[in-house]
DNA sequence: GACATTGCTGAGGTTACCTCAACATGAGGG
DNA sequence: CCCTCATGTTGAGGTAACCTCAGCAATGTC
């Protein structure tokens, strides 16, 4: 009768954690697609829009737009690559990094508080039974 | 160092999750918002449309679209609800309820086929830990 | 019996994607 | 050098799954 819930209980914490982590940005009036880019570029560094699409899992299509949006906000620019004359680098803003630093922060912490209700011992189980729960069927 | 972790952790671990249920309702090859209405028709019971958009939590207007899908699809009728002449009774057809059975089992046995790399004693535990943090703050 | 409320739906909009085709550049072979 | 094929980006146009707002019919309230 246990293992029936814990699909559903799953999702339950799933929903409420990806909740939490939005409210967190709301101050930044960001729409969760551009948050998650600048989230990118402010992890791996000024990329290609084809790079950003892999690493959003989107078509290469969709990250023109996500550039687009991104430069209208004046939080990222379209640099010519040097490596390449057909190819394009989106390089972030002063202001897009200082963004990415903070949304990446204020998740982060949004986190931090969602599992602080856990003691530290069932943290640490926790993250064991996650890493198992991602690492076997791959 | 770990607590950095927890939430990127519990992130990748939900995304895997939700494909691996998602790709068990493939054979059916109905689109995940009119899958997730079905559960609802299924597990609750026939409804008013304001009552299934309250279950899955979109505005009223958007579940008269699903309505709208579900009966295109011959899965769904809407019948007049004889306890108020203004209101409409959402009920599952024959193949409705057939389906909706069966796409819960499936998700269900997508679910359990995901945690089965748990031993039984981790399961335990897990569902211990998800509960607690579904519980807490609400 | 007038009036606000409730339940549904038409009209029209938004977000976040998609495919397909065009165009420029790059890379390898003859 | 030229030809062909592949690669990187983008214009055009489409879709799914939502949304709000306004309107209509039936209800419930005083």
């Amino acid at each position: 009768m246990d293992d029936e819930g814990l699909l559903e209980a799953f999702f339950a914490v799933s929903r409420r954690l990806r909740h939490r982590t939005r409210e967190a940005l709301e101050p930044w009036e960001l729409s969760p697609s551009l948050a998650r880019a600048i989230s990118v570029l402010s992890w791996h560094g000024d990329m290609r829009p084809g790079a950003l699409a892999e690493h959003l899992r989107i078509a290469p299509r969709s990250a023109t737009e996500l550039v687009d949006d991104l430069q209208r906000a004046g939080l990222a620019e379209r640099h010519p690559d040097p490596a390449d004359r057909r190819a394009v680098l989106v390089v972030l803003t002063d202001e897009g990094v200082r963004v990415g630093r903070d949304i990446r922060a204020a998740r982060q912490e949004a986190g931090e508080r969602f599992f602080a209700t856990l003691s530290p011992g069932d943290r640490e189980e926790l993250g064991r039974l996650l890493r198992q729960l991602s690492d076997d069927g791959d």
